[in-house]
This record gives structure tokens, sequence and C-alpha cells, in this order.
DNA sequence: GCCACTCTTGCTCATATGAGCAGAAAGCCC
DNA sequence: GGGCTTTCTGCTCATATGAGCAAGAGTGGC
């Protein structure tokens, strides 16, 4: 028979009448027959070996030690952890890391003028969990092309005047496509003064939030016509495990093909790295290597995510 | 977006910072601008609410509450129930079970003089996990046939050794096959001195100990060779639940075939029903049926099983 | 607007709990 | 066995927490 401690084994009953029956460490005593001292030290012991395990759970609690661990492992300056326990799937997890981001964007103080924000499927989510009244007077400008080319880019512009609104502030558009075929046509509707504006505009943006895409085929720029499935497997091929405001970058937050890169229109990689505060928003299994790409190659000051994530990142495989 | 009450998103906020954190109500009053009797209350609320989760991870933790539970609505001695969590397949709640019937056993008072004992996998298991020592000068008493038709009735044998031999008693096999073809030759067999001797002893015996078998193709009884998988198909057919010390029954705990019964060698079901001390260990998702009929019909006095069938038997499915 | 009612808040006070310490017990080396 | 260190035990005392209460803040009826 396998050999437990007897104190492991005492300690194990302690806190089975301590915590499930909530007795008094003193009645606990009188049960077991040991001084009340003795329990506490017993309740202590099963505490640090970690057969105590206590959880909080809720839709919208956070685990703030994972929080910590991040910022101070890749010196962000915020991170948010939604949990996974009991989340039904995907879209429960990203719903979570959505409204995480909405509590923390109605948190931030200085309340950005400006917020440039990217599209997707995570974005609208946020928009959707903001509360209204989340802020006065910040206005949205887009900070990546997309508008107008098939419903997924009319939630493009409905995620930016939802979030506007909710804040009572403006929204800007980008009106141009998210990747255009010739370099030309690009520096030209770049030269244009109402797209050159809102470029500046979401340059000098307070505050930035986007989220980042897997590569894929499922990817957001392949179901809105701007890129084939094979373009994007040959971006996985030479590298890409995801997408930032349509930039496609590879683990080391590289972009991975510039030819295509100078197509794209909107904010660059640098802008973002450079912002005071850019807030990434990436939840869900499949998007850890993007977020550890995210993370460590400085795109963002703030990070959201779940658990998993953030479990992923801290895993010491890449660790010195 | 979902609507939650203000004070339940601060009261897990709370929580976050005095589980997780371990801050006193004091330090998470002053973080989220409150008073401490406030934090106070709102930890309540998330407590009973039941967003607070306190488990107990051990092997040999057991769910009090679930057995005091159980002890009140059927009316029993006693209960035991380990945790499910954290197991890996049924070999390993079982062995918990196991590990739970011999702890029980150990600590039973008056310490019995005699024990009888059914034999089977989970029986074996029990013997394993009893220390040496648990107990002096117990004799241990076989109450149902079945040895030495195979291996695994050697099983049954050396279940019973072990078990006396840990307490420093003495083991007393029961020389007869379980179940035998006419009833003549049963008759004949318990007239035999040495067969009427060990059950008469076992009939005496201060306390019971015994587990319970599924009726089905995989039975100890088929695999033993004393009925073959159609025999079990039939008396399933006519209601058969699972088999206690070599008889079959039904959800009700009658004796499904009579004249099958008749030719088992062993111990009786109303000797079970009317001793003092009959303990039952029955743990498994399988043994769900077998265990709600044993309890209920009286078989034991005490239960030893797992939580997923405790929940089961609790499941106002059959309630008043 | 005013009263009766309930719900919430900040308190006092009793109790439960953890830190720290001195003596007891148990190993351990010789 | 004697002296040594190390661990364990039961204590005192300071602190953290929960129960209960009275005053305040809302709320609805008229």
């Amino acid at each position: 028979m396998t050999t437990i401690d007897n104190d492991e084994l005492l300690s194990i009953r302690a806190a089975e009448l301590y915590y499930d029956e909530n007795k008094t460490q003193d009645e606990v005593g009188a049960i077991l027959k040991l001084t009340r001292w003795k329990v506490g030290r017993l309740l202590a012991s099963a505490k640090d070996k970690g057969f105590i395990r206590i959880e909080i759970v809720h839709p919208r609690a956070r685990r703030l030690t994972l929080e910590r661990t991040l910022t101070e492992r890749f010196g962000l300056a915020d991170a948010i952890v939604v949990p996974t326990a009991g989340t039904n799937g995907s879209d429960d997890l990203r719903a979570r890391a959505a409204q995480g981001a909405a509590d923390y964007l109605a948190s931030l103080r200085p309340v950005p003028r400006t917020l440039g924000i990217s599209w997707g499927r995570t974005l609208h989510d946020v928009s959707d969990h903001l509360a209204d009244g989340w802020a006065t007077g910040v206005n949205v400008v887009q900070i990546n092309g997309g508008v107008s080319v098939n419903q997924r880019a009319g939630t493009a512009a409905s995620t930016a005047f939802e979030i506007a609104r909710k804040a009572s502030g403006q929204a800007t558009l980008l009106p141009s496509p998210a990747i255009l075929e010739r370099l030309e046509t690009k520096q030209s509707i770049e030269s244009d003064r109402t797209v050159a504006g809102v470029l500046s505009m979401a340059a000098n943006a307070s505050a930035y939030l986007y989220s980042a895409g897997v590569a894929g085929a499922d990817s957001a720029l392949v179901e809105s016509g701007y890129l084939t499935s094979a373009d994007v497997d040959e971006l996985v091929r030479r590298g890409a495990v995801g997408d930032v405001v349509g930039r496609y970058i590879d683990a080391a937050g590289m972009i991975v093909d510039p030819s295509l890169d100078e197509r794209t229109v909107g904010l660059g990689l640098d802008a973002l790295r450079q912002a005071s505060t850019s807030i990434a928003v990436i939840a869900g299994d499949g998007k850890h290597a993007v977020a550890r790409a995210v993370v460590t190659s400085g795109l963002c000051t703030v990070l959201v995510t779940d658990e998993g994530t953030a479990l992923d990142l801290l895993n010491p495989e890449f660790s010195a």
C-alpha cells in the first residue's frame, strides 16, 4: 500500500472539517483530538503543499497572479488574464477576453482622446461588451483598411461606430482597402487627402486597441478576399505566425513579406511599438504563437488574454 | 452586453485580492475604495452565491457533506465518499474507494472479532490498502463460495489471508464452489461438516465487508466459469442489476432467480440485512444501479463509494 | 411633501486566527 | 549516557474577522 505521512492525512481530515463543514479550528481540534494550534499548523501545511485549491468561478474573474507574472516577465504596462474554467468553446473564451478588454478600456486613465482600433471578430466583441457611457468624448479611428469589401468589413465600420457611440465620441473610418494589388495604387491612395488625414489622425492616437489573427485559411484577410488561401500558405511557409492590423509577422515579430507589407494600408507596426498605450486582445488556444510574437517583439504595452495563452507564454520553453 | 449587478463584480474583484493575493479585507478595502465591512459582506455574498469554490485535492480526501446526506437519506450508520477529482480511470477510483474502506475498517469500534468478507477485485484492493497491524486478532471468514476454480478464485483466498495476516488473525475459507448445478449437490455440500462449520462461523460474524458486481458479461461469476454470459443476459432480462455475494438482485434488492439462488452457496442476503455492521464497497460509474439497489433495500449499514455514485444516489429521480 | 417601510452602511464588540517565542522532545554524534 | 542541534508543542499576544445593532439612505404610497 502507498505510504502517506500521517500528518498529511491528518491535515486533509482537518481541511475537510474546516473548509467543507465550516467548523472552527477549535472544533476541528476537539474532533481530531488535537490542540487548535496543531490544527492551524496542519491547515497551513495543507495549503502550502497545494492540497487546498481555492478557485473563483465567475465569467468576469481574473487571474491576478498570472497577470503580475506576465507584466514582470515581458515588461508590459499591464496584463489582463481571464480564467478558462467553465468556458464552453472558443467563442465563450473570446467573449470573456473581450469583456476583460472592455473593462480595462473603461478603467484606462487618462481617458484617451483618440483611440485607434483595428477590426475583426474580437474587436467586434469588445465593442459589444463595452457599457454605454464607458467614457465620454473618445474619438475612434480605424488604423487599418478594410471598409466595404463585404459584410465582414461592414462590421468593421460598425465596431468603430459602436465604440465611439458608447463614449459619445466620433468615429473615423479609414476609407481604403486593406491590401492593394499594386504598390502605385497604394501610394496614390495614401496620398489622397482624406486617407492621409485619417492616417495621420491614427498616427497621433493616444491609445491603440487591436487583436491579432492566426495565419491560416480562415484568416479574416482571406475571408474578406484580400488574400487567397494559397497566399497565406506561402506566408506560413516563410514563417508567418499571424497578422496584426493586416500585417503578417513571424515568431520574432518581423514582417514576413516586405513587398506585401508595402501594399498594406494602415498604421505600421513601428507606430504600435512606439505607442505609449497599445492594447492587444489575443485569446484562444490557436493564438498562442501570435500572442508570443506580439508580446516578445514589443508590439503591445498591455495584453488581454486567457489563462491558457498566458500559461503558454510563461512556459519556460523560451526562457533564459 | 450582459448586465451584471455591480456589487457582484466588486465581490469578484474583492475575492481575487483576498483569496488569490492573500490580502486582508482591510487592504482589499483600501484598493477598491470600500470599508472593510463592505468587503466582508461582498466576500460573504460571493461565497453563498457559489463563486468561491474550495476544493481539497488529495487522493484520501473525503466528501463529508455528501456522506452526511447519504446517511440521513438512507438511514445508514455511516457513509464514506471519496472524491472523483483528479482520478485517472476506474481503477484509480476503485483504489480510492478501497483505501477509504480500509481506513474505515481500521477505525471501526468495537474492533470486530470475526469479519465476514466476499471476494473480487474491489475486496482484493481493500486488502491491499490495509496497513499492517490495522487491528489485532481479527479472524476473517469468507461468506460466499468460490475457491480454486481458477486464478480469480485464487485471489479470493489470498484476499482473506491478507486481511487476516495484517490483523494477526486467522483466515477461514469457504471450501465450496460459488454456484452448483444441482440443488441436491448444493444441499449435500452444505451439510458437510466442514462447510457447515464455516457457514455458521460466517453467520455469526460481528461485521461483514463485501462489494457488488454489475450484471454483465464481464461479471466475476462469468469469468470464474459459474455462469455463461447467456445466463447473465437472461438474468438482466428478468431485471437483474448486479450481484451481491454471488446472488443476483433486481432494482428492489429482490432475488431475481430463486432457483439459481437456491444453488448458490454462502450467506443469504437476509443475514446481511440483519447484521449490525455490514459494509458495502461499491464504486465506479457502472455501479450506480447496484449501489442504489443495495442501499435502498437495506443490504448495508455502511456504504463506501465515490462522489459520482453518491450524487447519483441522491439524484431526486426516486425521491418522495 | 411626508410618513412608513426596507435596504444599506458604519460601527462596537466578541471571537477566530496567525506570529512569535520558550520550553519539551527527539535525534544524533561521540 | 552526555552534550549537542533540530524539530515540535503549547502558549501569549496582536491582528483579522464575523455578528449584531443603530443610524442613514432610498423607495413607494398617498
